[in-house]
DNA sequence: CATGTCTCCATTTTT
DNA sequence: TGGAGACATG
């Protein structure tokens, strides 16, 4: 049998063979992390000292989850179904579903995503009769989540002020709806098994004795419920293995608490803290560049990667004048990178707001380069898609009010929203569903109507009990009228293969060998399909440049980065500046998007940008001028001249040839004295009276100042 | 009930 | 700038 351990730096194979205790890893980007995580689990298991039975291993994503999965079966020679592998909702779904009743759910439980929360909050507040101008449903979303998240119910919530008062009222009737119609949101999957397992320790205890392992990857990403939630395994004889890099700490605005590291440290792992800071991906001088920005921020683990490898190609610097000339030189290069043998899926262009791949986009095409945009809907979030879904949620469980609604009417069949407020003020008349609100009117079964949609999906129902799960849906595709209806939309055809690929995607996952069917496979189909929103869209196939901001880029690698868009108030974006850790924050970003990088990075900026409608004047990026300048050099283009801004349009230049460009153009980045740095937004008067209006930075705002007087001087990148 | 028009508003996102 | 959602109109 091969050695596990073959092939391991001393420090991965240290945390690898680590006696059965709790440990934290501190695991930097391209350090090998997943591999020695399900190494891990595989040498507990060949030396004998867990089965896997004992093991419970917990991940963000399930595309992680997926990974480790396929990793250790090819490890090892056994189906790992007794293994929990999973996310943390995933996991938590199991245990709702195996205690249901001690967790006070209906059997069937069906899973609201973020739309149908949101869409469920609407209805709510619609029916309370709330001012949604006070109380804007995402708002209240966002309120509600952010208690679960920290493991507070309603009545444990805030309630200082009025606005409070109120918030924690909408939370818990929010509660109350779901519970009545049986349906859990994301946030309550985690805060429900957590309290199934501190309210029944004989539960609690079952688990503790099970799992004598439990693995966390990503562990900077995890909030504080899910820590709560990880510590209900923690029992006498257990060791929990924590894997992450507080560098790489991104999702601080979704909730995500790294001081989870350090608690956890404190907590368990006191002796074993072990640093992976062999980088296995990226070159040297990108390795350095990462290092020394990260270096900035306080209050780190502390951790240096370094690799064996050498230091490879300098960073490559545009400053381009605008951003399409950013975008054509992002073209340019791809192409000649191409032409080098390079496949173009093995680059990628990262930005940092959704908004900056429109210009990126146009050139592309223009170009007729191919280009996938990662980030855009996800297959079960298409309307098709969910109008499926929603007619078998009801043919798994009818009191499911959200499902209801969305195909009541659609495809249409004259229910009219006079007919639906009836509806509905029956149900909260009867305090019942609205399905069963159906029962109370005097629609005729059959006919047009409510009476013949009752009618539709009881005999649906009936049509398909005890066929396979590919038929029901397919049956039901018929059936519902949906197929017919996009048949004769003219631009359907797209929808209906979508309609077939659901039935598809339902027979790969009855194929799945990791799948553990329960007694109602329908339902486990569409607790995945809540849980798995599926691939982002966009064709793969084609070899293709790679698009997507940074957040997407986590996890993944590319032999040629380009990082666009590096001027202040993008990135770092404007808003940070006013969050607590704001900079930090972006700071983590940015080291992120380094590290994507294994041979060539790109970082370019635009000194004039379109957006939102208006022409904006930036000036670099602080984060370039914490890269130390003898790893950059500026990037040429074939085509264009480059063009650094300042080449043009220096003040000294500009007064030998004084027509074509001014003095001070716009854009132009400048330093003064005492306002500190600065970028012309303006220029205006003749030779003796020239005044240009500067933008500073926040203390000091937008100031006109004299050129006779102001002593102002022009500024490059790097200084 | 479908379609057009207007207004508002713009980080990052997985489950 | 442009997309999404709210409202009005045929």
């Amino acid at each position: 049998m091969p050695d596990l351990l073959d092939g391991l730096n001393p420090q991965q194979q240290a945390a690898v063979t680590l006696p059965p205790v709790s440990a934290l890893i501190l695991a930097g980007a391209g350090s090998g992390k997943t591999r020695v995580l399900t190494t891990r689990i595989a040498w507990l298991l060949q030396t004998g000292q867990a089965s896997a039975h004992n093991i419970l291993a917990v991940t963000f994503t399930n595309k992680a989850a997926r990974e480790m999965q396929t990793r250790l079966t090819a490890m090892l020679p056994m189906s790992p179904r007794d293994l929990w592998i999973g996310t943390f909702h995933g996991l938590s779904n199991r245990l709702l579903r195996t205690h249901h009743a001690a967790a006070g759910l209906p059997r069937l439980f069906q899973i609201l995503d973020q739309a149908d929360q949101l869409a469920g909050i609407k209805r709510m507040l619609k029916a309370m009769q709330v001012d949604t101008d006070r109380f804007d449903p995402r708002k209240v979303q966002q309120y509600i989540n952010q208690n679960k998240e920290n493991g507070l119910r309603a009545d444990r919530a805030e309630t200082g002020d009025p606005w409070n008062r109120r918030m924690a009222e909408l939370h818990a009737a929010w509660d109350e709806q779901c519970q009545r119609e049986g349906v859990v949101d994301f946030a309550e999957l985690l805060l429900r098994s957590n309290e199934l397992l501190e309210r029944h320790p004989e539960i609690r205890e079952h688990y503790r004795t099970r799992f004598h392992h439990v693995l966390i990857d990503e562990f900077q990403d995890t909030n504080r419920l899910q820590y709560r939630w990880l510590k209900q395994f923690a029992g006498e004889h257990s060791a929990l293995m924590a894997v992450g890099d507080d560098d790489q700490s991104i999702y601080a605005f979704r909730g995500a608490h790294s001081g989870n590291m350090l608690d956890f440290q404190r907590e368990f792992a006191r002796e074993h803290l072990i640093r992976l800071e062999q980088n296995y991906r990226s070159q040297g001088n990108i390795l350095d560049a990462a290092n020394a920005l990260i270096g900035n921020n306080p209050g780190r683990l502390g951790k240096t990667l370094w690799t064996a490898a050498g230091q490879g190609e300098p960073i490559r610097v545009l400053e381009a004048l605008d951003d399409q000339q950013e975008a054509r030189f992002v073209c340019e290069r791809a192409l000649a990178l191409q032409g080098e043998g390079q496949a173009l899926s093995d680059i990628a262009v990262l930005y940092r707001s959704n908004a900056q791949s429109r210009v990126l986009e146009h050139a592309l095409f223009s170009a007729g380069i191919p280009y996938r945009v990662h980030g855009g809907l996800r297959f079960f979030e298409r309307q098709e898609i969910r109008h499926a879904l929603a007619y078998l949620r009801l043919l798994a469980h009818a009191d499911d009010d959200s499902a209801f609604l969305r195909v009541v009417n659609f495809p249409t069949r004259g229910i009219g929203a006079r007919t639906l407020e009836q509806l509905d003020a029956t149900a909260r008349a009867h305090g019942c569903s609205l399905w069963q609100a159906c029962t109370y009117t005097d629609a005729k079964p059959g006919g047009r109507g409510l009476g013949g949609f009752v009618t539709l999906i009881d005999t649906l129902r009936e049509h398909t009990r005890g066929l396979a799960l590919p038929e029901i849906i397919e049956h039901t595709l018929h059936a519902s009228g949906l197929i017919e209806h996009y048949r004769s939309e003219k631009e359907g055809q797209d929808r209906l293969d979508n309609l077939d690929e659901l039935v598809q995607s339902a027979r790969v996952f009855l194929q799945d060998e990791h799948y553990v069917p329960s007694d109602d496979v329908l339902s486990d189909f569409l607790a995945l399909a809540s849980l798995e929103a599926g691939n982002h869209a966009a064709d793969a196939g084609q070899d293709a440049l790679q698009l997507m901001t940074v957040h997407a880029a986590k996890g993944l690698e590319f032999g040629t980065v380009f990082l666009t868009g590096l001027e202040e108030g993008l990135f770092p974006g404007e808003q940070s500046l006013n969050e607590r850790h704001g900079i930090e924050e972006e700071r983590r970003l940015m080291y992120v998007a380094i590290t994507r990088a294994r041979k060539l990075l790109y970082l370019s900026l635009a000194r004039v940008r379109m957006l939102h409608g208006q022409t904006r004047y930036g000036i670099p990026s602080r984060f370039l001028d914490e890269i130390p300048p003898g790893l950059m050099r500026p990037a040429v283009t074939a085509a264009e001249p480059v063009a650094t801004a300042h080449a043009v349009a220096r003040p000294t230049d500009a007064a030998t040839a004084r027509s074509a460009t001014p003095a001070w153009p716009p854009g132009m980045s400048v330093r003064h004295p005492k306002f500190g740095i600065g970028v012309i937004l303006r220029a205006e008067g003749g030779a003796d009276d020239a005044r240009v209006q500067v933008r500073f930075g926040r203390e000091h705002g937008e100031k006109w100042l004299a050129l006779a007087y102001a002593r102002l001087e022009p500024i490059t990148a790097g200084q």
